[in-house]
DNA sequence: GTTTTGAGTTACTAAAAGTAACCTAGTATT
DNA sequence: AATACTAGGTTACTTTTAGTAACTCAAAAC
C-alpha cells in the first residue's frame, strides 16, 4: 500500500519532468524554469523583489539603502531587467531632482509568492544542508 | 469584503518576507532563499537535478550525454557542489575503468519537487513575460 | 604497441558582475 | 557668487566567475 503510493508519486514526478522539456526542443536552450530562474538567479534581483513586496512602492534611493551593499549601477541594472520582464513597473515624475517610483506588477507579486514558498522549503531544510556541507568539508 | 481579503493576504505576505530576513542578521549575507538559490541558480545544476529525477541513478557519462552542451569540467563542478550540499550522492566502484553512480538524496528529491512547482508557475506565466519583454524592446 | 574507456584535472580564456568616478540641473546654504 | 546637496542615473575600468581544450590514469581489447 505504502509502496504503491510512493511509486505513483514517482511516476507523477517523472511526468512533470517530461513536461518541463516538452515546451522546448533543445534542452539547453529555453525550458521555462531556466527562463524564470534567469530572472532571479542573480545576486540582487531577489532582494529587490522582496523589498518591493514589503513596501509596495519605493524610490530608487530607498531601495538602495534597504539593499545592503548594492551599488547604484547594480541597482539600475537589476531594476531594468525586472522591468524588462514585466515584474516591476517604473513611474517617472518629471521633476527636478528626479523622482521615480518602483513597484511590483501583478506578475511580480505572483513570482514573489513562488519565492516565498521556496523560502519555506529552504528554512525547513537549511539545517540539513549545512550539516551536509560540514561533513563534506571534513573529508 | 473582497478588499479585506486582499489586505489580509498582503499582510501575510509581509510577515513571510520578514521571516525570510529573521534568520540572518545581515541582509546580503545569507537569508535561506539566497542559500538555496545559490545551489541551482547557476547554469547546469537544474539540468542535473531534473535528469537524476528522471532516472534515479546515473553514471557520469550518462549524465553528460543527457545534458546537451555541458563540458566534463562543468559537470564535475556541478555534481560536486550538489554533493557538497547533500542533494546528490556519489557511489564509487573501485574498478578500472572507473565507475561512479550519482543519485538524488531525499533532500535532493525535495528540492526537485520545489523546482517542479516553480516550473508550473513559469509555464503559466511565460507568455506574459515574453510579451513584456517584447514591448520593452520596442521602446 | 596503439587505441579505447570512464571519470575526472590543469591551465588557460571569454564573459559577467561589480566598482569608482562622473553627469544633470535645479535648490538651499554661507 | 561659490559650494554643497539631491535623485537617478551613465561611462570606463577592474575583478571574479563561468566555461573550454587539452591532458591524465590504469587496465583491457585489438
Amino acid at each position: 500500500m505504502e509502496v504503491t503510493k510512493v511509486e505513483n508519486q514517482h511516476v507523477k514526478v517523472q511526468e512533470k519532468i517530461n513536461d518541463v522539456f516538452d515546451s522546448s526542443h533543445s534542452l539547453s536552450a529555453c525550458c521555462p524554469i531556466k527562463d524564470i530562474l534567469g530572472r532571479f538567479g542573480d545576486k540582487w534581483s531577489i532582494y529587490a523583489i522582496l523589498m518591493l513586496g514589503r513596501e509596495e512602492k519605493l524610490r530608487f534611493n530607498e531601495l538602495k539603502s534597504m539593499i545592503d551593499g548594492i551599488s547604484q549601477r547594480m541597482l539600475t541594472v537589476t531594476l531594468r531587467s525586472l522591468e524588462e520582464d514585466g515584474l516591476v513597473s517604473r513611474k517617472i515624475y518629471p521633476e527636478i531632482p528626479p523622482k521615480v517610483e518602483y513597484r511590483l506588477t501583478e506578475l511580480g507579486q505572483g513570482l514573489l509568492l513562488q519565492l516565498l514558498q521556496l523560502a519555506d522549503w529552504a528554512k525547513l531544510n537549511l539545517h540539513e544542508i549545512l550539516e551536509a556541507r560540514k561533513s563534506f568539508a571534513e573529508r
